[in-house]
Parts: structure tokens; C-alpha cells; sequence
DNA sequence: TCGACAATCGCACGATGGTGTGAGGGACAT
DNA sequence: ATGTCCCTCACACCATCGTGCGATTGTCGA
């Protein structure tokens, strides 16, 4: 965050009466202040190091130029703290997939009025997920598509610890690293290794892993 | 809906006291009318045909008797049109996928002030998909995990040897065993895998399989 | 012809992992 | 109360791995 309380949020959005309307409403919202507004990625680009950092950026996903999906992604890269909710009149299920799963703190339709991004912009700060109603409908659609919710797990018998390691270590995490996140010996750690392994039967890291992923354990 | 202007909302929830103090709220509110308050799934169910239809349950996962995981599908079976928001203590990631991926609408903690139900009761009837923020990130973070969207599509420059080690890793056989079956020598795979780290920005066995499966480069 | 790169092989070091063996405490059901 | 899990921790031995530092081939395009 910034080292004053405001919330220093950027807009990249390529039409101008649109884009100083909104800037207007954040300049007119208590606790935040919008401190760029760019017509595209690469306008904003330049400014990332000499205008400071932004907490949120919003991003319109229909600019010229480099495809606002990427954008998101360099935006994430550069500045890993920043919510970035984009703002944009495409509610098409591909675009919000892409998009949230580029990163995007939020997904706004331009449908909204330019009271609600006020509110939106303090969700994603305290870790929400702003959305318009349409838009949560379509990821809500997205979950209950998905097959089963899962079942148990497969036949393994693993207890929550052992998936519990079982997944860290599919992050990529070694032994000590899971002991340390999880507040434990990395003795014990080995210890549900060995339990875990022969669950799966197998006897390498890689195995479990493989294993784990394949079968949708975790 | 009902045919009166009112939100019709049903709570389920075995905290007596906790089960007052939100079905006072509700009532206070206007626009919605708790129309049933349960300690259990069972109570609940009832009433299904006696009391009318609610329009929205909240719905607590943590009951006694019947999973509520289960309960929420039995309510989406009988009642199709009603959106379930749960209300529940719990905020581990398997109990929150468990329950959007079996319907629900919502899922609040009850770290929330009972004002805020009010609001999402509203948001739930115009499609969104109320949560609380620590909620709302552990769904983004589903999404951010999903490799769907930065597949650039093997954007990791593997070479056709790189692959064929990478996919051994991937069904559990260690260096010695992959050096065996290609008839090279266990140090040649050292050199692939080192190469193979290196594209993948990883630096462990279990993060490259892990990143392989994932991605589906293999 | 020359440089870039893939593929092969080697050695050595310290770090990490797998496994045998053992143990204590807490939760829970018979 | 007794036994059965689950979770916890410990030590030791050896295998395996990650990596820095080499090296020699062959292919392919510039």
C-alpha cells in the first residue's frame, strides 16, 4: 500500500470521455485518488517507474494495440502488489476466464455505474472479488459445471495431513520448505512421506506428484 | 420470486442464538421477510410443502445430522429457483469448492456483521455471487492456478530430448532409471534436466513434474 | 567457413531424499 | 481401559539429486 492512506489507482482505458469520467468519480471518492489515466498499455507502461506504484489499475480488456489480456499478465509481472480489476463491455466466457485466471483481482462490465468502481475498488483492496452480478453468474456457472465436486479421494485413504503435504509438494515445495510452512519437524514430514508413498505406492517425490495430479488427489 | 415484492428467506442454522439474531436482522430489513428459521437440514425439509418457497436459504455447512454439503443438494433439487448462500464458520478451500461446485449462490463468513447478509441476500436475487473477501481469494486463486490461460503453448522452448526426459520424471522414474531406458548416461540426463530447471524456473524434481503436469506440456 | 546449438559424457561437492527403527501424546471408539 | 489411528519428533545410513565446471561430437543455417 502507499505510505499515505489513499489509494493510488490508474485507469487505462482508450476512450477519453469515458476515461475522464471515470477518473472523475475516483478523484471525487473519499480515501483514493487516481494517479494516471492512459489510453493504452504501452502509454502506461512508460510511467510504471517514475509515477510511482499504483494499489489498483483498471484495466479495459478491448484496447488497440497489445491484447488486454497480455497486459494484464505484464501488469502482474511489474507489480506484483496491485489488484488489477478490469473494466470493459465484453462479458463473453472466454475473455472472464482468461482474465481471472491471468490474475484479474475483479471483473467489472461497463454497464455499472461509475459510483459502484468506488466500491469495487475497495474490494479488491481488502482481498474481494468485485464483480457484476452477470459476471459472478458465469463463474458460479463455471463450478457447478465442474464434474463430481470431487470425490473423497480416490480410493487412497489419505488423512487432511497427508494431503496436505501431498499438495505442497506438488507446488514444488522440498521437504524442509513444507516443514517450515506447515510449522513442523521435516522429520515429520518424512515421516507422512513414508506413509504416503506407500499409500500410492510408489517411492520417489516425483511419483507422488505425478500421481497426485494425474488423479486429481489434490 | 414470490408474487409479493419481498425476498422470501429461509435460514438454517443450529446456533439458537446466532439463528435469532439473523433472522432479527432480516426481518428489520426491508424489501425480504425470513420466512423459516431451522435448526437442521431435516426441520427444514418439513416444511418444503407446508410453509410456501423460500427465494433464498442461508444455509449453514457445519450441521449436525446431514452433511451440508449434501443439504444444499437436496434443496437445489427441490427447489431449483432458490439461491442457497451459505453462512458458515468454515473457509477451507474443500469446503468452499465443494459447496460452488453443488449450486450454491454465496458463501459468507460469519465473521460478517449481519448487515452485510442483508446486501447479499439482494446481490444473490440479481445474479451475483456474494462472498467475503477472504472467500473471494481463495477463489481467485482457483482461477490463478489454472493453467488454461498462460498456456502460451509450450512457450518453454523445450527440445524434443528435454520433453522425452521430462515425461519419464513425470511417471515417477528417477535419473538412473531414465538414463537406462534411453541408453544414455545418468550425467547426460543431469545436463537435459539442468536445462530443463533452468526453462521452467524451477529448481526441483517435484517443480518441473509438477509444472509439466500442470501445464500439460507432457 | 563459422558460429550456434543440441546431445552426449565426466567429476566432485554439498544438499536433499528414502528408509529402518524407535518413541510419545492425543483423539476416539469398543 | 484398551486398542487403534493420527500426528508428532529423532537419528542414522546411504542413495539420489542439484549444480558448478568442464569437455567432445554432430547438425544446421548464416
Amino acid at each position: 500500500m502507499n505510505k499515505s492512506e489513499n489509494i493510488v489507482v490508474w485507469l487505462i482505458e482508450d476512450n477519453a470521455s469515458y476515461r475522464r469520467s471515470v477518473a472523475r468519480a475516483i478523484d471525487s471518492e473519499a480515501g483514493m485518488i487516481c494517479g494516471g489515466a492512459f489510453d493504452s498499455f504501452e502509454a502506461a507502461q512508460q510511467q510504471f517507474e517514475s509515477a510511482g506504484d499504483p494499489d489498483v489499475v483498471l484495466l479495459d480488456v478491448g484496447l488497440p494495440g497489445m491484447d488486454g489480456i497480455e497486459a494484464l499478465g505484464e501488469i502482474r509481472k511489474l507489480h506484483a502488489a496491485a489488484n488489477v480489476i478490469i473494466l470493459t463491455v465484453f462479458d463473453d466466457h472466454d475473455k472472464i476466464f482468461r482474465a481471472l485466471c491471468a490474475g484479474a483481482s475483479g471483473y467489472l462490465l461497463k454497464t455499472s455505474k461509475v459510483e459502484e468502481i468506488a466500491d469495487a475498488i475497495r474490494q479488491a483492496r481488502e482481498g474481494g472479488a468485485p464483480m457484476t452480478p452477470k459476471v459472478a453468474s458465469r463463474v458460479l456457472e463455471f463450478f457447478s459445471k465442474q464434474p463430481a465436486a470431487r470425490k473423497k479421494n480416490s480410493a487412497y485413504d489419505l488423512t487432511a495431513r497427508e494431503q496436505e503435504i501431498l499438495a505442497l509438494m506438488s507446488d514444488g515445495l522440498i521437504k524442509k520448505e513444507i516443514a517450515d510452512r506447515l510449522d513442523i519437524s521435516s522429520h515429520t514430514v518424512s515421516t507422512h512421506l513414508r506413509s504416503i508413498y506407500e499409500k500410492l505406492h510408489v517411492n520417489t517425490n516425483t511419483g507422488a506428484v505425478a500421481k497426485a495430479i494425474r488423479e486429481k488427489i489434490i
